[in-house]
DNA sequence: GCAGGGGTGGAAACCGGTTGCCACTTCTTG
DNA sequence: CAAGAAGTGGCAACCGGTTTCCACCCCTGC
């Protein structure tokens, strides 16, 4: 008789425990299959029972337990995305226009940032992957290897890389680049530095490699200088690395490590860019506001983001393929740039 | 007899259905519920099945289904932050140290942005809300009424924000203002102007009551400037705003308004510090390179968003009520100010 | 007058875990 | 040596929805 409740709800929340479908079902004389057919498959029934049901479903605050959902039907309408580590400020952009895409289109998104790496950062994504119906990859420090056999389990993006098999978003660089060299070519440099990002970094070699054939069709030279261990004195050891190769300017991965060599150079009392000249990969918050201001080639992080997000979830809505739209880079001339010393 | 599956699964997921404790059970000779303590609950089993129920799983490689264990015990392990609006760099830090604080635990974090106000983002709250254990609210637009109802629902910590009755995160404010008036009235500022935020924001108001409250204790007097209508120009208007009052220096609310501040002075020809002596609360990324570079009273949002989280986990996991550790602002000193004009 | 078809709504299985209760052993202990 | 306690593990209910059948009703059309 007495029904007993097996299973204790916890204590967490308190206020009285929230109105499901049987509630609504009851205090509107149908089945709770009836409830669940007028919430969310208009049409179905006779208007006046859907209204009728609505009604009281409104009345009651009625709301849709989301895991209740998820278990019969698989899917959580929650996207995934995964950062290996985001202390560079543009991945609030890339945050932001993958969570604005994703809820525009009914979808939460689960934020991870896996500041171990290697092993932990695929143990993190394997517990990801099953909370969510599909994963964005960014930044992501994992091997092909392993980006494939998490794209087996469930749909996923990569963002700004590319790795066969498994889609991703990958902005053109060409038309950034080749502004750059441009610009740079008819200031007079004809050597140029390459400081180089993690070695992990596909992006890193990618750009290395569209500036080294971009410069060789303008008869210049691009030396590759590894990024330095990180840290304080990065910026001084980098510098010393680029005078090394005798470059007059140099193109710097992204605009954490352009900001940090340029106070090198300051400290140093190399000119920017009187003796030499800087173009930064990314476009930072806050590289309009050095002295001089950096001349950047920007990556859009914000819209590969709502591109990755909104390609994903039609993969997720069984829509017709949505078509990539061509995303590209872009030259920004500000300061940092001037003829090479004579 | 034949085993028909009512629920089709969704085919989103490629490659073969995901293994169940169903199927670890059937592998190891046990029922579903001993795999289930085999998992965890420790000791509750004798130690040879556990072991051999947990070989047999990892083998198989059996992963839990987040979403089933959620419905019978009503925790997800998920806490949600929310957010107004993003656009803000410093928010960065806020969710990074929400994210591990709430990993660490073994949460995960869903992460919201309501750019639209008013009732939208108390929509956006509600909806939220069902789907995770806890909520962290930071920057919000909705009023202490709309709080106070979600708080009845699930745990929740409001950030940079005092609520009556509802557990908060708010650094103090005092020290960093104490020394940024110290600073400036031992440069011989007198007239000080606050550039105000939002008018919905809490904190800019907090702001400007332990401004006037310290500039009156040492004899200096705060106009308080309302923040003008936000896009291109609204640097000049401030300007021109501040200018109005007379004041030698301003405290600017937040590094964006600031840096926009500091422009609309280059562009009117405004000396800074020379003529005009600037403070901004937040120190976001850029304040140090703008030239002269920001000064500022530092607002550690990072700590606030792990203390909120670190607190909220307590709360989840019925721990004895965790101390909240106080968090305070700092003043640092850059370029951005001078003794008045003469 | 009756077969057939569309419109409505209910019963029940199922998703994959968790947990209260109980039965059966095995070990203590008086 | 009997009684009670502790240790092990199975059964089955349950969380809150979704979906497949199926039954029933009413309306057509021949």
């Amino acid at each position: 008789m007495a029904e007993k409740r097996q299973v204790a709800r916890t204590s967490a929340g308190r206020g009285q425990p929230p109105v499901t479908i049987y509630d609504v079902a009851r205090l509107s004389g149908v089945s709770p299959s009836t409830v669940s057919r007028a919430l969310n498959m208009p049409g179905r029934l006779s208007a006046t029972t859907e209204k009728r049901i609505r009604e009281v479903a409104e009345a009651v605050g009625y709301r849709l337990n989301p895991m209740a959902r998820a278990l019969p039907t698989g899917r959580t309408h929650t996207v995934g995305l995964l950062l290996a580590e985001m202390t560079n400020p543009v991945y609030l952009d890339l945050v932001r226009s993958v969570g604005r895409a994703a809820t525009s289109r009914g979808y939460n998104l689960i934020l991870a940032e896996s500041v171990e790496s290697g092993d932990p950062e695929n143990e993190t994504a394997q517990r990801l992957l099953n909370s969510v119906d599909g994963l964005i990859l960014a930044s992501t420090g994992l091997n092909n290897a392993q980006i494939c056999t998490l794209a087996e389990r469930k749909p996923l993006f990569v963002v700004n890389r590319k790795v066969r098999g498994v889609p991703g978003v990958v902005p053109d660089l060409v038309p950034g680049i080749r502004a750059a060299l441009d610009h740079l070519g008819e200031l007079g440099h004809r050597s140029l530095a390459y400081l180089a990002g993690p070695p992990t970094s596909w992006m890193s070699r990618h750009r290395a490699s569209v500036l080294e054939s971009e410069a060789g069709a303008r008869g210049m030279t691009v030396s590759k200088v590894k990024r330095p261990v990180q840290g304080p004195g990065a910026g001084a050891a980098a510098l010393r690395e680029i005078e090394a190769t005798g470059a007059s300017a140099a193109l710097v991965f992204n605009g954490l490590m352009a900001t940090d060599l340029l106070g090198a150079c300051q400290g140093a009392g190399v000119g920017v860019p009187s003796e030499l000249s800087l173009v930064a990969f990314e476009d930072i918050f806050g590289a309009a506001f050095t002295s001089p201001p950096l001349t950047v080639i920007r990556t859009p992080l914000g819209s590969l983001g709502h591109e990755a997000a909104r390609r994903l979830v039609a993969v997720l809505e069984n829509e017709v393929d949505a078509d990539a739209t061509p995303l590209s880079t872009e030259f920004v001339l500000r300061g940092s740039t001037a003829p090479p010393r004579s």
